[in-house]
DNA sequence: GGATTGTCGAATGTCTACATTATACCATCA
DNA sequence: TGATGGTATAATGTAGACATTCGACAATCC
């Protein structure tokens, strides 16, 4: 067989490209929590018909984007006090896991991404770029995920910050000083350097559930339920 | 209002129905990993068509349990060495998570039921069954999940079960020695039972990934593959 | 007036038919 | 003989039509 030349032709089905388009545009917030998607709508504004809407509302249902009521129709999934504190336990403790994964590894090229990342936030920090650091932020989180190898683990972490997005604007707004936020990753990355794995994992954890502790107060505040972020 | 008198009518759409019978079919290997699932061989034997037995094919592809190529078909998902590394390390990480919240809590209740399952395991281990030992030992672990109180968390940990589930029948038989199993889960619920949140964590990630280790390397041995099964 | 019942419209659930595509098989040719 | 190209077939992808069900509003009855 010859060398790879060319590149594969993508090769998308109509059912994949409304599921893109329906989840960017509840990712992008042009379709908010709650609001209701109605097929024959959708399948006339993308100039195609019912079915592959249908199949790709069925996907996005299964990914815990929209939620589906017999014969009612399909919402955008609302999320709750609740749902926040269980995305962000959970996250944590698969974050908690890539870090592992990622000191056992440590490959120097690795080290050098996450330290060139850390240093970008380190001068957002400095110039008082807030949004920047906040997408820097999000940016040192998914590399992590990334470096840990584990496709389940990436797509798992994925899902969830898309979750989130639907609701909170991640890469705008901090929840924490800018230094402390540097300072933790800084950490973080330390400890990864030094190999040791366990501390790196709980430095990650706490700060990350120290996030969305602020995040679900703020979300119960909004909604005005009572906080159900356990401790 | 009357009484309650009439129960609710089952409302289960064809979709579902599906769902469910394809499901249960991959889970109990009636069909094999590989295998190709044809809409219309299916549709027909349901006596349905093909429309909701494709979205039931889409809920499931998400899932994980199939996967699709375009104009090819639909095929029941095949699970390499490396995937089950995969799912062993995601779900220690996540009965970790399980874990630690179920000794937060730590309801009397709840504990009682732990060790109960905890005293059953004992009982069988002592009698030689060792395959309703394999089941008991399951059961403790979704026990856990559930007393969690975290609702996507248990669904990952069904998620992931099912998936080992296609491959190792896990209720027929142990990885380790019947008197380890009890020792380990025995070791876990007094720390629960101490409040040792960490502790019992540690301990119960390290029981799953053994387990998880001596699953992946027969595996690999069954697969011919070079053991990807990371430390 | 309030509650129950009947009716209508709209959206989902399902089915059937058709279009498109991949694969296997076979004929052809260097 | 082996590679190339065409064709048949079967399965998936998509479309449109029909059936079912829900919710709202109007009509009716006490």
């Amino acid at each position: 067989m010859s060398a790879q030349v060319f590149k594969q032709v993508p090769h998308k089905s109509l059912r994949e490209a409304a599921l893109a388009a329906i989840r960017q545009a509840i990712s992008r917030g042009d379709l908010k929590p709650g609001q209701r998607l109605v097929e024959s709508d959708i399948a006339e504004q993308m100039g195609i018909s019912r079915a592959p809407v249908r199949e790709a509302l069925r996907q996005l249902e299964t990914a815990g984007l929209v939620v589906s009521e017999p014969h009612r129709g399909t919402f955008v999934t609302e999320i709750s006090a609740n749902d926040l504190w269980e995305i962000y336990t959970l996250r944590a403790a698969i974050e908690r896991l890539a870090v592992r994964l990622v000191t056992e590894k440590a490959s120097a090229e690795m080290l050098a991404q996450l330290q060139q990342a850390v240093a970008d936030m380190a001068q957002a920090a400095r110039e008082g770029d807030l949004s920047r650091l906040a997408a820097l932020d999000m940016s040192f989180h998914e590399t992590l995920c990334r470096a840990s190898g584990h496709s389940r683990l990436l797509a798992a972490w994925l899902s969830m910050i898309t979750q989130i997005r639907i609701f909170i604007d991640l890469t705008s707004t901090l929840y924490l000083p800018a230094d402390d936020v540097v300072r933790l990753h800084t950490e973080v990355v330390e400890h990864i350097q030094n190999g040791r794995a366990e501390e790196a994992g709980q430095a990650l954890a706490r700060h990350i559930l120290d996030v969305g502790k602020h995040i679900c107060q703020e979300q119960a505040r909004i909604q005005g339920t009572p906080d159900a972020c356990g401790s």
